[in-house]
DNA sequence: ATGAAAGCGCTAACAT
DNA sequence: ATGTTAGCGCTTTCAT
């Protein structure tokens, strides 16, 4: 079958491709029977527009590129499931890149910016510096960053605080009567990694309790190493009472290491995780953690974004902090006994 | 910043936009001296070629789309990336669909292969019927599918046997002592429930025992839905003994009824899911499960699907049946005392 | 209200 | 080996 353009039609309900066009799109000057012979003509040609002719014309794709480090992921899940719904309402499409944190790959999937391939890109992976991406921005391309903030007039950024909330985690495992706490981290170069080991620190010196450098040890946000990060920092810390992992995934690791080493959660450790993971309420015990508005945060911002593509004066608000929320569960909900 | 074109590259490096074109493309006629003098132009005027021109030119966009019905599940996710990273490595990009099973989002993503701003789709999604996609592909449309089989020379696809799938699970279960076994079911209109539904009915046949109605529920391969899908079973079946989950988040519901109804798991309640879900290995106890190579389905599907579209008479071979594998774990590792 | 025609940026057939 | 030019299918300005 061989696609019918607008010509055909225009033949077919004998008028220009111009009025076709216009009964395509606007249609506002064009009489209502003409109209009517127009779209019938649509209707038995069979007739669509074709797309790349469409955006080659209008310099325009209606389609926007994410990038997220791992789409098996509960955390980025959410936000692409976000940003796909608002974008499909807003008529435009998305096309995802999944980088596994490989900066080249980053790098590599700008270019169908460049290319026109995509109006803007959203950044959701946590690996890319801000430098580049303000630097991408500046060379005349649409941005948009989700996770964190970065100081630029033209991008729009959903973040929630890392930093807080890594306080609020460690002021519940403080009042529960812990003060050997650990922390794992996720990739050393994540931003959320940074952040979070900051509100880590901040949380101890807030206590007047000396950092422990054996008690921080590096993941890189899955299960596997959730699990070996546990098993060095047991080794090193016998005494230690509670684990903070930077997320959900490293925090099923640190249940399982807890299973084979015979170690009682929460009775002698509370694990607390970050994410607020499908999972974590379907566990046993079940996880503590952070939630985070991700799917609320993509769909938000998406919207933004594309105000912000077609809206040459967007004076709009750009920068959207959002709140988390600490969900204290069964794994770290039993206090210590201070006196024993 | 204004994009250069391809005329402004011809300009500066004196030469014609054909040998431009040249040098982007194949390169063969064109002498080495020449190459050199527009490599150089492209590099100094910063020239990106349009891919909207580029696309409406050849007639293709080396775009596929891809229809899922919830990227935030393992099984989906696994796909995708699969179909990801393959389509990448082809210079290829995917646009993803979400559709929650909503016929309606899938049937309206379709016009993405009907306006040419994807090439092909490649569903994964159970919902839309065979006939639907056979029609689709029947109108001149490039379709492959993953999960199942269609009856079709055009359509390439990947899928396990379900029905096989099922029968082991319950082979195994029967083989541990078990008789009286619940299933629970996805979708009622997913293939993949009438499927495994099916080869829990065959297992029961080839061990000559009754179809009991009561032992059956329909979920929605959620969590939420396996929990009290489960807790209607438990109701109604005091005395069983097995639960066979359509996939691995139901099996996670049906955990945490247990541990508020206090059964014991595997000791009087055995409990096997289906996708070798990342955290399967991780619960407690590990979940018993059967795992799909849905990574290495994803990417080589794509492999073979791009392949097609690009030869017309391609004759290779396009339908692929994988075998899946049953991971027995904690869940199900128990033998009742047949003498009990 | 409608039509004619000029491109959007690129590729490829044809000419030299 | 290199250049000229006709479209790909659409939107939009400018006429009428």
């Amino acid at each position: 079958m061989k696609d019918s353009k607008i010509i055909d039609v225009a033949r077919e309900a004998q008028v220009s491709v111009a009025t076709v066009s216009r009964v395509l799109n606007d249609s506002r000057h064009v009489s209502p029977s003409t109209k009517a012979k127009v779209l019938k003509a649509i209707e038995y040609m069979n007739f669509t527009p074709n797309a790349s002719a469409k955006n080659l014309r209008s310099q325009k794709t209606r389609t926007i590129g994410v990038v997220v480090s791992d789409i098996h992921s509960s955390y980025f899940a959410e936000i692409v499931k976000g940003i796909e719904n608002m974008a499909n309402a807003l008529k435009y499409k998305i096309i995802i890149c999944d980088t596994q944190n490989e900066k080249e790959k980053e790098l590599e999937f700008m270019s169908l910016a460049m290319n026109r391939t995509v109006d803007g890109i959203i950044f959701v992976s946590p690996v890319i510096s801000n430098r580049d991406i303000a630097a991408f921005c500046e060379r005349g391309y649409s941005a948009a960053v989700i996770g964190r903030h970065v100081e630029h007039p033209d991008i729009p950024c959903a973040y929630t605080d890392n930093v807080k909330l890594a306080r609020e985690v460690m002021q519940h495992l403080l009042e529960m009567g812990h003060r050997r706490i650990a922390f794992i981290s996720g990739y050393a170069d994540a931003i959320d990694s940074y952040e979070r080991l900051e509100g880590y620190l901040k949380a101890l010196r807030d206590a007047e309790l000396p950092f422990v450098p054996d008690l921080v040890e590096n993941g890189d946000f899955n299960e596997t190493e959730g699990y070996l990060a546990f098993k060095r920092l047991w080794e090193k810390n016998p005494d230690m009472t509670a684990v903070f992992a930077a997320n959900d995934e490293m925090a099923l690791g640190v249940f399982k290491a807890c299973r084979e080493l015979g170690i009682p959660v929460p009775g002698r450790l509370a694990v607390v995780g970050v994410d607020n993971n499908r999972v974590t309420k379907y566990t046993s015990p079940t996880l503590s953690t952070v939630d985070q508005p991700n799917y609320a945060m993509g769909a938000l911002l998406v919207e933004k974004f594309i105000d912000q593509m077609n809206d040459n004066d967007f004076i709009d608000k750009r920068v959207f902090k959002v709140d988390s929320k600490l969900k204290i569960r069964e794994s770290s909900d039993f206090r210590l006994n201070r006196e024993t």
